[in-house]
DNA sequence: CGGTATTATCTCGCCCAACGAGATACTTGT
DNA sequence: ACAAGTATCTCGTTGGGCGAGATAATACCG
């Protein structure tokens, strides 16, 4: 009676996969003397980054899902911890600009990096329509995930 | 030059999946005046049940990493909100053991069976040798990240 | 059977991440 | 120049989680 789908076992592969990703993260911050958030913070600084991107506090703030005293706090955190520097915006005066430092990239990187390397390891090893298959599911699942953030109760007009 | 190797975008979505599947948690924690911990805690105590396990409050909070006290706070929240019932053990009357209530599974299901079941309908439309591709890498990201958590320092003996 | 060690949970007091409200500083529109 | 809008910061408070230790039940050992 448990399971009569055998897509399910997936589902829950993914789903552990997701929570051991989070833990891996979170043995990250323990070992630096971080909190969650602030792992979370240098990941998006660094996507920003990675995208040419320059992210101010509010962005960081509103990426992470805090107001703007949690943001306030978060980014001084990160300041006293040397992992990132504030820069006032030269056109936008009222703007700071979170610059991650380069120590706090190559901290991540020895972290990650090895996972990382396994990861890319492993998708050396599938074909191209294997890859396919694999980039297809994530991409149906983080759309799935995001859309019920969306528009939850009414759908919107063509 | 910011990315030679094509399987890095592969990385980066399977990380986006495990953020979006993050703040798809976090949305159900808000909306129903709970804390992310709560829901992990109620996934555990789910995971435990289909396992046809007991979970004591202690277990709950390892699997969780909290101690003692914020264990008993993790539940009382809990059972205060209705979502859990505490049982004392018969035969080792020190445990509790904490049961999730039925209406709790009910509201899990209705914020996660859209997501779930979208994901079984994608899965459906792959052939064995590509779900073994999803499987095989999913499974290998979840050992690579897990081995970091054992023994990060020394090797143990044979 | 009594006594000590061990295990499971709970209580108490504290810390600090995050919140709400509002102050401050700069920019934009009229 | 002045009002309205926007970005960040300050202040006071809340509450999840921690450390230390109390309490209660079980296991070990003579």
């Amino acid at each position: 009676m448990s399971d009569p789908e055998p897509e399910m076992e997936l589902v829950h592969l993914l789903r552990a996969v997701a929570v051991e990703l989070g833990a891996h993260s979170a043995r990250f911050a323990q070992r630096n003397g971080m909190h969650p958030t602030d792992v979370r913070a240098l990941i998006a600084l660094m996507d920003a980054a990675r995208a040419g991107e320059a992210m101010t506090a509010g962005r960081l703030g509103g990426a992470l899902g805090l107001n703007s005293a949690g943001t306030t706090a978060l980014v001084d955190r990160l300041e006293r911890a040397g992992h990132v520097r504030r820069v006032r915006d030269g056109r936008d005066r009222r703007r700071v600009t979170v610059e991650v430092d380069e120590r706090a990239v190559t901290l991540g990187w020895s972290h990650f990096g090895p996972l990382i390397g396994r990861a890319v390891e492993l998708l050396r090893g599938y074909d191209e329509r294997e890859l396919a298959a694999i980039r297809g599911f994530l991409t149906g699942v983080r759309e799935a995930a995001a859309d019920d953030g969306r528009e939850p109760h009414h759908n919107e007009p063509g």
